[in-house]
DNA sequence: CTATTTATGTACCTTACGGTATAGTACAGA
DNA sequence: TCTGTACTATACCGTAAGGTACATAAATAG
């Protein structure tokens, strides 16, 4: 009767689901959610749309299985960077990271996936409003949490407040997403990184 | 044969271009670009398409225009905010517009609209892209500058940065919009602004 | 009053959209 | 080998998209 987690009983699928989301997601975070068609999302995978039908459900599932799976590989290498010992060298692996990722391998940036595709669709769409703001807070909790790390080891002033420092990074973060997808150059964007981590190595009053 | 900048020569057009473009304007704020058809548009501005077509060209010039008088509208505002002769009340001013402008007049909040419906085109639309660049830029610039004013009137300390100023209150700004648009609170989009204007008071260094 | 010009309103065109019916195919279990 | 199951491939459905042809209406110029 009961039988043990019985392996796939029929056809099994042609192709790897991470593979296929990734290429879903670089296709929306081009043309954005709205602007992107299941028929430009079947010929990106290789695959026939009822297969994508099959295998994800319909066009908002779709894009909320790329979405998540982008962000749970931010939070992997956001929590990568800051298992960095040093503060400073955690924070520029942070928006080394993400420099890269707004930038893409071409010369037209296209800033944060989730910015840039999600955000226009939140106001009329409360999942992914909801979405949004769980990974905003979650981005804020580990940047505070980082912060107070430095604290604790007497890398940075006791006096510090960890809000304050993780809100600089935070809006830096986002305003890097941005200006990437305006048009602007690496050199541009790791310069107002630069800036925010030297203005952070002040308000921490770097102790010892 | 010169006829003195003489009055329209065809019948005349029953609505007012920019009572139209903000009906427009709204409609592609809540939509996104891609996400708002031209039924809708019709739909909101009450006019048929073939007159918004005559007026306007075609979807992205409407969008456009809108983006336009949008821009315009946030520019001078910004540059009344900045005349204000003490610096926290212009940067106050500041932001309390941009709350309201974000949040709107329902509960349910929008965000910026060049942020949250021209970025998702950018990547592929090198016009509007570099709409975005110039709407940036100018803004930066009106911070540098209004910065510099409080530093010669010796309102803040003449040792203080007015790039790095300028930078805090800008990501500041675009990190509103953000939140706003995924759902945060009033409260707590003016408990970020108040963040950074008070960080802005302690590097300022204010003067006597 | 007539001709010209420009806007409006209806109805429509072509294409592309999200999504699916259906026939065939590759596997596991009996 | 047969059967049930899940995936693939082709072809298609209904609708909504951006945009327009055309007849009509309202103004100016002569």
């Amino acid at each position: 009767m009961v039988q043990k987690t019985s392996a796939v009983r029929g056809r099994p699928r042609s192709f790897d689901t991470d593979e296929v989301l990734d290429r879903v997601r670089d296709t929306f975070w081009r043309y954005g959610y709205a602007g992107t068609s299941m028929d430009q999302l079947s010929a990106a995978t290789g695959l026939h749309k009822p297969s994508l039908y099959g295998a994800f459900g319909d066009k908002k599932k779709l894009y909320l299985a790329a979405l998540d799976n982008y962000l749970a590989d931010v939070r992997a290498e956001f929590a990568e960077a800051f298992a960095v010992p040093d503060l400073f060298e955690s924070l520029a692996a942070m928006t080394e990271w993400s420099i890269d990722k707004f930038m893409g391998k071409d010369e037209a940036g296209t800033g944060c996936f989730m910015m840039h595709t999600a955000m226009p669709e939140a106001s009329e769409d409360p999942e992914i409003s909801r979405v949004i703001r769980e990974s905003m807070d979650s981005l804020d909790r580990a940047l505070v949490r980082r912060f107070e790390k430095a604290i604790e080891i007497g890398q940075i002033s006791a006096a510090a407040d960890p809000h304050a420092l993780a809100m600089v990074m935070v809006a830096n973060h986002y305003e890097i997403s941005g200006r990437a997808r305006a048009g602007y150059s690496r050199a541009e964007l790791r310069a107002l990184a630069d800036r925010s981590i030297a203005l952070i190595r002040i308000m921490a009053g770097a102790a010892a």
